[in-house]
DNA sequence: GTCTATAGCTAGATAGAC
DNA sequence: GTCTATCTAGCTATAGAC
């Protein structure tokens, strides 16, 4: 068993990043493999469905990371909610370099991507507004208020990311995560 | 001067289409061809620049349609302000379909599309913005009130867009749109 | 203005040496 | 496990007939 040149995890990250910015379409298997060292057919020995494994993989991180550093802290009934969401939006912030990475679920929403990974994607989003909306519930919200403020996070999220690429400035995703506070009622940083 | 097969704007139409749904990675020019009914030598002859002057007429003609339908009304004043909100968003809910079409912003705003267009989308973002800042003003609203509603208003609609995309359902659009509606304090659609 | 045909290249993917 | 070399298919783009 010849050790691996690279570490799975350092080899994820990288392949994310060129995921992340050139989307499903845009990122080549040459891309895919410069961004790690490794070499193509390197790759497919770690990967042998192709790009088409490597973004599931790559979903399956992120997807992991986003369970512990978003979902099991809005569940944390060791916190207060207060606490929790600060906490949350802060690694919201650390997720997305504050405004300057794409998310991984827009990146692949086009339409090779959803045709690919469809069920994923809305797993994904459900997944966060449940999550949200159980802070909320939390907070003493009604099941709707909660639910709509919970819809309303993530599409502040999506949209603040969004906006902010295309002014290539990030006071828009700013602008968007103090909205989720203010909605909970929570003004400070 | 032998008449053209297919009309300038239909043609464009079906270019944006292909745009909207493939990003401008994945879409091929066999693609965009076949969504007009002419061939790519054809496509050429139109856009002799290729893809990239495929994608800035189709940026060009969105740009026509959003200043026809959404700034000039916005600036309208001879309605009502209230007036001109509830016809912008019905505008706005043709241009994206109810939901079911992705923003040519997003579509253009990966890696090869900022590239090429990184001005025009700034451009285009900002006028929109600006055209909800003064319909903010026309309300009485401060300066910076209607600053921070308008810019709030472009990241319900993009939001809204990407949750839609991902779920593979509607609801979060028009929960978007709806939350703009309310902001501006006018609760019936 | 539109077409068929094709050039030249790069994509995704595989074979086999080390 | 990683590499070089290579296959085939698809890509962008052009040439030239009608």
């Amino acid at each position: 068993m010849r050790p691996p040149k690279v570490e799975e995890q350092q080899l994820l990250e990288g392949l994310m990043g060129v995921l992340r910015s050139k989307g499903y379409d845009g990122a080549s298997l040459n891309d895919l493999a410069n961004s790690s060292g490794l070499k193509k057919a390197s790759l497919y020995h770690r990967f042998p469905g192709g790009k088409k494994e490597i973004a599931a993989a790559v979903l399956q991180y992120v997807g992991e990371w986003i369970n512990t550093h978003i979902k099991q802290i809005l569940l944390d009934q060791n916190i207060s909610p207060a606490e929790r969401l600060t906490q949350v939006i802060e690694n919201i912030n650390v997720l997305y370099d504050r405004g300057n990475e794409v998310c991984i679920i827009r990146a692949l929403s086009m339409d090779t991507g959803i045709t690919l990974f469809a069920e994923r994607l809305q797993q994904g989003t459900t997944q966060w507004i449940e999550s949200f909306k159980s802070l909320g519930l939390g907070m003493g919200l009604s099941e709707a208020e909660a639910q709509k403020k919970a819809l309303q996070v993530i599409i502040n999220v999506q949209g603040g990311l969004v906006v902010s690429k295309a002014m290539g400035n990030n006071a828009p995703f700013e602008h968007a995560l103090k909205g989720i506070l203010e909605m909970y009622q929570l003004k400070k940083v």
